[in-house]
This record gives C-alpha cells, sequence and structure tokens, in this order.
DNA sequence: TTGACACAACTACAAATGTACGCATACAGT
DNA sequence: ACTGTATGCGTACATTTGTAGTTGTGTCAA
C-alpha cells in the first residue's frame, strides 16, 4: 500500500533540490540545476507541479508565485526508494545489498571505521 | 555510457527469473512468479522479448520453442541498478546508503558479526 | 506607458512501460 | 485425420515519464 504515488527519475532530482532550498520557486529550482543539465525551465514548472499532484511538495501562493516546499521528508522517500529497489533486487533482504556495497565499492580506511563505529553503536543500542 | 537501455521493474523481475533457471522457457517463467503476482502469460512474453531485444537475454530456438538464458551476469545488473540509485539519491556516495541501511534496517547480532568479518576481510585485502 | 521579461496554467506529444489480444501454426492424444 | 491446447509473433493500447510550447497576465525598468 503505497501512500502515493511513486516518484520517477526525473521527479526524484527535483525533489531533492527543493528539500535542500526548503523553500523555492521554479526558477530557484531550476537555477540549482547542475551545470550540464539541459532541460527547459517549464519542464522543471511540470515536474514541480507533479510532485505536488503526488502529494511530495507543498505549494503556496506568495503574490503570484508559486513556492514549493517539502512535504514528505527526505528521509521517507528514501526509506521508501530504497525498500523498493531491495525488494526488486534482493527479495527484501537487505543483508546481501549491504555485502555487495562492501565489496563493490572501494571504502577507505577511514570509512571502514565509521562503519565499524556504526555498528558498535548499533548494537550497544539493541543489546 | 549505458551499455544498454536499462530495465524497467517488470523487466527486471523477469530477468531475475531467468537468472534463477539458466534456461527457460516462457512458460516456465510463468509458472516461477509468486502466487499472487496476477499478469498473463503473453505479458511475461513480451517482457522476455524486451529483455531479448534490450541485450540481457539471449533466445535460441529449441525445436519451435524459444528459450532464453542471461546474456548479462546479475552481478552487473545490480551494480548498474544499484549504483543509479545511490547516484540519484545520494549523489554517487555509496557511504550514506551504508549508514541508511544499517539504521534503518535492523540487523540481527548475528548479521552485524558478519558485516563486521566483512570489514576485516577488507581491510586485510586492500592493507 | 510601453515593451521586455517572468511566471502560472494549460496543452502537447513522443517514448517507455505495463499489460493483453488475435492469428496462425505446431504437437499430443484419440 | 481432427481437435484441443500451447506457442510464436505481431499488434494494440492505456498510463507514465521526459520534455517542451502557448497564452494570458502581471512586474519592472526606461
Amino acid at each position: 500500500m503505497p501512500p502515493r504515488p511513486g516518484l520517477s527519475k526525473a521527479e526524484l532530482e527535483i525533489a531533492r533540490i527543493v528539500w535542500d532550498l526548503k523553500n523555492a520557486r521554479g526558477r530557484q529550482v531550476f537555477d540549482a540545476l547542475p551545470a550540464g543539465r539541459d532541460i527547459d525551465f517549464t519542464t522543471v514548472q511540470t515536474y514541480l507541479r507533479r510532485l505536488e499532484e503526488k502529494g511530495y511538495l507543498n505549494a503556496r501562493l506568495e503574490g503570484r508565485n508559486r513556492v514549493y516546499s517539502p512535504k514528505v521528508r527526505p528521509q521517507t522517500v528514501i526509506r521508501e526508494t530504497v525498500g523498493e529497489m531491495v525488494d526488486l533486487l534482493f527479495d527484501g533482504e537487505a543483508m546481501p545489498l549491504m555485502k555487495h556495497l562492501v565489496e563493490e565499492r572501494k571504502f577507505s580506511a577511514n570509512e571502514i571505521d565509521q562503519l565499524r563505529k556504526l555498528l558498535d553503536r548499533l548494537e550497544g543500542d539493541q543489546a
């Protein structure tokens, strides 16, 4: 039971910008696009509208202007998106994904250390 | 430079079944669908055809029947899919995803242990 | 006050995706 | 030989996604 329709890639891209800016008009989102991401301003408008329709963003009118802000927390969207991927690729098991990441991605000694600490803390909590 | 078009969710679902079966005809793939996954046999045929077109599966004719087999390794598809998700959600950084998983997913003490061992091994290798 | 922009709101449209139908043919059993 | 039943193969079609054009109206500088 997905509470709201899923996000497409392009929509997610735009949503992330709004999360960053907290409050933004179309123009600001457009300007925040990474250099090289060549899409039209009206295209961004369309994505923002769809994001609002799908329930991911709030929009309020500020004078004549539409100001968008996050409605669903990034955390939530991340959980849902990752969850879906884990379901699709690993039958819902997170461990194989962890293993994949550890093996496939080259973590630095420093990062490995961070991960250890994370595990320590986790174990502490649940003990 | 994606070597081949990406997979849609439904296609990925079917591809995974073929990976499992190694060699399969449409009917077998269809039969291997989890109970409750209610799609038509011809729909499965369509996905198989598209998977072949996209270069993910090989198909050979066995008599009158088409037998599909993996062409791209699961490992590869997993890497690509996860990579895309990491790009989209975490700017290409794997660490935040690791953290997310560790925090969000409830790993058992046993699993945590496994992860530690994994990290140890990794560190050993790169040292 | 006039023109140059900017933005909302609507519309458009091709490609991708999810899903299935129809026809002709091959095979199995009677 | 005849009749299902399953297939291959082509086709179809609605929805979603990626992307943009158009129109009307408001804003601001000259």
